[in-house]
DNA sequence: AGCATATTCAAGTAATATATTAAATAGTTG
DNA sequence: CAACTATTTAATATATTACTTGAATATGCT
């Protein structure tokens, strides 16, 4: 009864399953989720050949979710929509609650991450609406340009060691990523907490705020010497929060 | 840089992507989105075969998508996870939104929907709070009983005609059944239409409903014979409420 | 024009997925 | 226990997918 309908209608459904059935693939979205990137770009911090990259995108172009635009010798891909991000989200959460190896895998290599006291998205804006910590984008300078949270500082993590000193040591920090299992936003806490600068992760990365629909803004900006210390106690940082 | 492990979590999303890169796998899924079922009740519902149903079943299993359950000879299946039908929810939002091919197949089949003014979800809330229509399920009982929303009485559309005379022809009707590409509203509307009553269907489905955190009730009852006449004006239908 | 670079295309191969058929299992009924 | 039903498993043919390699195309630069 209506088969014949419902067949075309689920195998235009299954299209955009199909793209999703690689894992090469949702990296790429992922990738795409932070900025636009050329075939070369993403080949190379995915680590497939050209021609391998080259045809996922064309799989995943085939099934609308990504676009593409040409500029000189680039072909720059993007995102076809914000609810391809949704996708990649809610496949995450559904391996979050329900694959047992991919929890083991967090456990493993994530596992003192809870030491770290993550903060939530909620408690970051309030915090940042009262001036209260300084948002450190740790993401390569790119990424930040296509869009950052509103009122972060670009950081990418490859130069915060050289850029230590334009961080007051008196202000509490915040870094942020990729996305929740991205590793700059933990380095860059080490990193802080080394010079003995008081420092935590957003849990999340940059898409998930963005799709939370919380404040964002584009483009180049806001360098570093614009920290000010704290305006508090000048020399010791202010209380910690207390978080449950 | 961290490919290895970066490998290891796109392989455990791919697996949840796998599993949805078959049309029927996710046809599974939203049957399983109305209730629980067995391999048999699947596989006639969709016109597979039972072995071939079985092998889906297992797929969809491995993915941790769906559970099972062992009940005498039967083996009933289950999403997993509420989190299952926002994939397939997801994936639905981008083809409507991304793909021409959907677009067209929606068209072509449901073109004339327009016509019929369907309510949206949250209008359907307001006026059954005001007790200002009444709702019909027309989905088979087996599905109102696993779920239906608050206050609806279940009218399964083979049913329909023949208990047309239980509805006041004085009230107002909203009938739904599985979501936005299930006919089975349509032609409840179009059977009540015919008997000159009052009816429109809500847009979505009953998954749609549950899963935007509306009332819902579980179990049989509610007997279309608990209707009653409008207590407004008697013998003809309320005015229609302007709707944009 | 000639060369370099970025990307796409085409062909081939290995691996994987799908559906069919037949056989095996497990539980129920008489 | 035999007959029956629901489901799973196995075996197989076919189709699809993924990646590699090498060639083709397209654009920009000198």
């Amino acid at each position: 009864m209506q088969r014949d309908l419902k067949d075309r209608l689920y195998e235009q459904f299954a299209r955009i399953g199909k793209a999703l059935a690689n894992p090469h693939r949702i990296e790429i979205l992922e990738l795409l989720a932070q900025s636009d990137r050329t075939v070369e770009s993403l080949a190379s911090e995915i680590g497939l050949s050209l021609a391998n990259a080259s045809q996922h995108l064309k799989t995943l172009r085939q099934a609308a979710l990504v676009e593409s635009r040409k500029d000189g010798l680039h072909v720059h891909y993007r995102l076809a929509d914000p609810g391809v991000f949704d996708l990649c989200a809610v496949i995450r959460a559904v391996a979050e609650r329900r694959l047992a190896d991919f929890e083991r895998l967090v456990q493993q290599h994530f596992g003192e991450r809870s030491d770290l006291q993550p903060v939530a998205m909620r408690d970051l804006l309030d915090r940042a609406k009262a001036d209260d910590v300084v948002i450190l984008d740790v993401r390569p300078a790119r990424e930040f340009e296509a869009g950052h949270i509103a009122g972060a500082i670009s950081m990418p993590i490859d130069d915060l060691q050289a850029r230590l000193r334009l961080l007051p040591t008196d202000r509490e920090y915040v870094a942020y990523c990729r996305g929740p299992y991205c590793v700059y936003a933990d380095r860059a806490v080490e990193l802080l907490h080394r010079s003995r600068r008081h420092a935590r992760r957003l849990f999340e990365g940059f898409p998930e705020w963005r799709a939370a629909g919380f404040p964002v803004a584009r483009g180049p900006e806001a360098s570093a010497s614009k920290i000010t210390r704290s305006s508090r106690r000048a020399g010791s940082p202010r209380q910690r929060r207390a978080r449950t």
